[in-house]
RNA sequence: GUGGACGUAGCUCAGCUGGUAGAGCCCCGGAUUGUGGAUCCGGCUGUCGUGGGUUCGAGCCCCAUCGUCCACCCCA
């Protein structure tokens, strides 16, 4: 043997027994969307470095060290994207889709940050993002929302909680981050080390700090609630009342601060309890300066991202159950003619039952070596066909999951008895 | 990037103060030459993560490295 070629730190390998599931939340979710009026786009995976440097922010995590840059042949600087929003919303403008339209949009795929990987995280990880632009006021901002909380409900989880910040204008918010800076620089011995040095590059990201002594500080600390714009306010004012009209609970965490530069006013994040320190389901919030700084018209936008790991997880956590996959019928044959019979059989019936799962057994062996496979599959019946039934154009029907005796019947009868089976 | 725990068969794991590697599951064969499941019998599979070092001798001790997990940081 060869030397082995190991696979790459943080990036999953999504196996067989694993894949029902993920087409499980992504039939789902594709169902609720359209419901909406979202349109799918699929845009690429890589695009120039510079997209993603101006739309995150140069001074965030995620750009200053989590992103996979690279330059191609042509020493043009690339990045495997590390969110999709930056991508949605340059495709939309390349593509003229954003000039004085309204228009929803999603999109679904592997996003690369390279982070340290724990539970939760990792290297390669999935997203749906979901978009929507051309859309001012909050009614949409509540649609999203009420848009979740059915996509939960039709998937089957319930563990998750929503809370909802505004983050008021990109003018507000420096005034505030001012008045921030100040009042920790006020306080300064009591903070750590990391919210000290967050405080030229991410202030209010101290507001989120896990440290207690700096936990103390921060509660004594100004609130953007109370620094916001008239207009910021009744937007998320009207923001919860359409939540509270729609029976959506909420709490309003004022700590609540996306790590991307874009966002403005609403910002949400639907966290869950089950999922260990990785607890943020689907975040989002309102970009309405982020298609602008990307070159296109000024256009407000909202929309999230939902991460499918970690929605995958809590299906898991909260045991939601997935669809069968094991193989209606398992067909076995012993004898020459049985053999080349077996495989028209085989093709009849999938000709006339689509949707039907049917296994031929090609490991040949005799009908028990056959019976025993067909069992282990999963299946519900065994079709047995030796020569005697394949002389008279018939097949044993074997139930496997009930005591019921095998019967001698004809083709055609077979398809009668599996059509009850398939959709 | 930081800290901690852990890497032994395809999987889950045991392996004593350092003495030449084991179990269960899975898989294969048989009991059962046209019939699965339960049971019984037999069998296969190991760069002990990798590379060094200490030692007469290393799965075990030391160093490095890679990986996994958990947490921090950050975030979906």
């Amino acid at each position: 043997m060869s030397e082995l070629i190991p696979p790459i730190r943080g990036m999953n390998d999504i196996l067989p027994d694993a894949t029902p599931r993920w087409h499980q939340l992504e039939t789902v979710t594709r169902a609720v969307l359209a419901a909406y009026g979202y349109r799918e786009m699929r845009v690429p995976i890589v695009e120039k470095t510079e997209l993603f440097a101006r739309s995150i922010g140069e001074v965030t995590d995620i750009v200053e060290k989590e992103m996979y840059s690279f330059e191609d042949r042509n020493g043009e600087h690339l990045t495997l994207r590390p969110e999709a929003t930056a991508g949605m919303v340059r495709a939309g403008i390349s593509n003229g889709l954003l000039y004085n339209q309204v228009q929803r949009l999603w999109c679904h795929g592997p996003m690369f940050r390279h982070e340290r990987p724990q539970k939760g995280r990792y290297r390669q990880f999935h997203q749906v993002d979901v978009e929507a632009y051309g859309l001012a006021g909050p009614d949409i901002d509540a649609e999203l929302n009420i848009m979740l909380a059915r996509l939960w409900k039709a998937l089957g989880v319930s563990a998750l909680e929503l809370q909802i910040n505004t983050l008021g204008t990109p003018a507000t918010r420096q005034r505030y981050r001012k008045l921030l800076v100040e009042y920790f620089r006020r306080h300064l011995d009591a903070l750590d080390e990391d919210s000290r040095r967050r405080l030229d590059s991410n202030p209010m990201r101290v507001l989120d700090s896990k440290v207690p002594e700096t936990r103390k500080v921060v509660e004594g600390a100004p609130s953007l609630l109370d620094h916001l714009d008239a207009e910021s306010q009744a937007h998320f004012a009207e923001f919860q009342k359409l939540l509270d009209d729609s029976g959506i609970r909420y709490r309003v965490n004022p700590r609540l601060v996306r790590g991307l530069d874009y966002y403005t006013r609403t910002v949400f994040e639907w966290v869950t309890t089950r999922l260990g320190a990785q607890d943020a389901v689907c975040s989002g919030g309102r970009y309405d300066g982020l298609v602008e700084l990307l070159g296109g018209k000024p256009t407000p936008a909202i929309g999230f991202a939902m991460g499918m790991e970690r929605m995958v997880a809590l299906m898991e956590a909260e045991g939601v159950s997935v669809p069968d996959t094991a193989p209606h019928a398992y067909l076995v044959r012993v004898g020459a003619e049985a053999e080349r019979a077996g495989l028209r059989l085989a093709e009849q019936l999938r000709t006339a039952l689509p949707g039907l799962r049917l296994l031929v057994d090609c490991s040949g062996g005799d009908f028990g070596k056959q019976l025993k496979r067909a069992d282990k599959s999963g299946a519900r019946v065994a079709l047995v066909l030796g020569d005697n039934e394949a002389r008279k154009h018939e097949v044993g029907f074997k139930p496997l999951r009930n005591t019921t005796e095998q019967v001698s019947i004809s083709w055609d009868l077979a398809v009668a008895r599996l059509a009850a089976w398939v959709q």
